[in-house]
DNA sequence: GCCGTTTTCGGCCCGACTGTTTTCAGTCG
């Protein structure tokens, strides 16, 4: 069994746990367990094989989800799990996906009567059975049935990228507004993450109307969830959610931390303030004085908040409550900007299935600024793309050593290709053709389904390969949309570092691979990220900045990163 | 169920908003 079954042992005890309603710090420790297991860069299994190691070195994992991760990994199951989706169809645990309705509602619902889907739920709500319940109403009854749709097909997270197309809409729409002082959009949006559940905006205002009031006539604004004194939610049109906060010109940078989150991080450092005999919450952070009153410390900017407590301004792409705490004590790591990127190692033009030319590609990358780009069309596996045979991809190269001419001085182009592995493992272009290229990319496109063992043993085989420097999209998941194919990555590590190779951060927003966990485990091993647009077009280059945003959550600097380096430092790297 | 510079018990972050009550429980972030 691997970490991410685990997870959804431990996620989906969690949920009949807390709809049973058992001491929620109960449930609580259940879901951090799996948030442990979920940002682990080694198998459950293999630690547990591993003799020098220990489970309950982990956080959050005491004696017993030790033993519990000890069971599941040997039987497969968990007979305590087993014994309660005995007694509560999973169907049931769907109600409490319905905004509004809690495990509290869920239950009484289900208990009373005897509803367990959502299908007999909307019913039960239609005969107008539910009001009858004590604690509901009609209109909870209305707040239910609206709901019903959304707890159906919600689930899915939108990609930061379209996130941030919205955030500048709403930015537009909030920004000549006559009243607003400050405006952050806050939560897993400025945290950078891979994808965005919802919208929090955070405001400094005159009045809260003046805000509330705008925001109540952004045209893709489909419904008012609540509206109080401070607070607005609303849904979109796109369902959607938007939070609008507004407070005190001295509690923004408290609300600034608390609102950007994540929760994880919050909680951690509540409790830091606890130490200090302080409290803190979205207005401020408080001394507590013996007699009980609170004296306001800080507030107005986030490094005041931070300071306060003796700790250093977090960037948000850290603050996960993985290990930055710990950083801090030795000073937080000078991340990666964009800025620091020099050229883009990855990118099609229409010889295979990219939209624009060579020297299209080429203009647009000097328009960039970068000292040198690789041109990396796919190979003739990849037929669907029109994929280069030998005969083609020798043209396009002695194309590129024409230009390399005729743009010297100004950008250097790389000879390159992104060279399939194929489903029998080699490489899918003679090496007599390889090592006449400056930058080959292996990756993997078919065979996805193959076992841990085939997979993990193709891709190390072309690592092994000395014509090729790096793997590309190195688990070839697509978020929402494919699960990663079954890798060793800990082996293809192993071997990347053994041989001097790469892995590639790929910044498309749809692939975003490796992902935030798995680049900070290939750091942490000193390996060489390379990250790379993948560029089908001239505007594909500009996804860059999404891989910039997911390197910084893995707490990438410029000197973990290839292409932050002169061409010539990095042929030294590889051993060349 | 976890955890420990208040250390093996007794905490565990904290406040806004809603709907249903008639002072508060449930939900959410």
């Amino acid at each position: 069994m691997n970490n991410a079954q685990i997870v959804a042992r431990f996620e989906l005890l969690a949920d009949l746990l807390e709809f049973t309603g058992a001491n929620s710090f109960r449930v609580r420790a259940y879901r951090n367990a799996a948030r442990t297991i979920q940002g682990l860069s080694q198998q459950i299994s293999d630690i547990l094989a591993d003799k020098s190691q220990k489970l309950t070195d982990l956080e959050g994992i005491g004696k017993d989800l030790a033993d519990k991760c000890q069971v599941l990994v040997e039987t497969g199951q968990l007979p305590q799990l087993e014994e309660m989706q005995k007694k509560i169809p999973q169907s049931v645990l769907a109600m409490m996906r319905i905004p509004g309705l809690g495990p509290k509602k869920a239950a009484v619902i289900y208990n009373e009567l005897k509803v367990s889907t959502l299908e007999e739920l909307k019913q039960a709500c239609e005969e107008k059975r539910v009001r009858e319940l004590k604690g509901f109403g009609a209109k909870t009854e209305q707040t239910i049935l609206s709901g019903i749709d959304l707890a159906a097909t919600a689930e899915q997270r939108t990609y930061w990228a379209k996130a941030d197309r919205l955030v500048q809409r709403l930015k537009e729409h909030l920004s000549d507004v006559e009243g607003i002082k400050q405006l952050q959009f806050a939560g897993s949006y400025r945290r950078g993450k891979e994808t965005v559940g919802d919208i929090d905006i955070l405001v400094t205002a005159k009045s809260p109307d003046t805000a509330m009031d705008r925001l109540n006539e952004f045209p893709e604004l489909s419904e008012v969830i609540a509206r109080g004194d401070t607070k607005m939610s609303i849904r979109l049109d796109n369902n959607m959610q938007v939070d609008l906060r507004v407070v005190p010109e001295e509690s923004y940078g408290a609300a600034l931390v608390y609102f950007t989150g994540s929760k994880e991080h919050n909680v951690k450092i509540r409790g830091i303030a606890k130490q200090h005999g302080m409290k803190i919450n979205e207005y401020g952070v408080f001394r507590v004085e013996k007699d009980g009153s609170e004296q306001y410390v800080a507030g107005k900017t986030e490094e005041d908040v931070y300071k306060a407590l003796d700790l250093p301004w977090f960037p948000p792409e850290l603050r996960e409550n993985r290990d930055e705490l710990k950083l801090a004590e030795k000073g937080l790591p000078k991340l990666i900007t964009v800025e620091d990127i020099v050229g883009d190692m990855h990118m099609h033009t229409n010889a295979t299935d990219g939209k624009n030319t060579l020297e299209e590609m080429i203009n647009a990358a000097i328009d960039k600024g970068y000292q040198y780009i690789a041109i990396t069309d796919h190979s003739k596996r990849v037929s669907m793309a029109n994929g280069l045979d030998e005969e083609r991809l020798l043209a396009q190269w002695k194309e590129i050593d024409k230009l390399k001419k005729k743009f010297d001085g100004k950008i250097l182009i790389l000879k390159g290709l992104e060279c399939d592995i194929l489903e029998k493992g080699g490489m899918d272009m003679p090496d007599k053709v390889l090592e006449q290229g400056e930058w080959i990319i292996a990756s993997v496109h078919y065979g996805q389904n193959q076992s841990n063992q085939q997979i993990t043993d193709r891709i190390i085989g072309a690592l092994e390969n000395p014509n090729i420097c790096i793997v590309a999209h190195p688990t070839g998941r697509l978020i929402n949309r494919r699960e990663a194919y079954d890798v060793d990555l800990d082996a293809v590590f192993q071997c990347a570092k053994e041989n001097n190779k790469f892995v590639e951060l790929n910044a498309n927003p749809m692939r975003l691979d490796l992902n935030d966990i798995h680049c900070h485990a290939a750091q942490q091993r000193g390996i060489p990220i390379g990250i790379s647009s993948d560029a089908h077009n001239i505007e594909g280059l500009e996804v860059m900045r999404y891989g910039i945003i997911q390197a910084r959550r893995a707490g990438l600097t410029k000197e973990d990163v290839v292409n932050t380096r002169p061409w010539k430092k990095i042929h030294s790297l590889l051993g060349r």
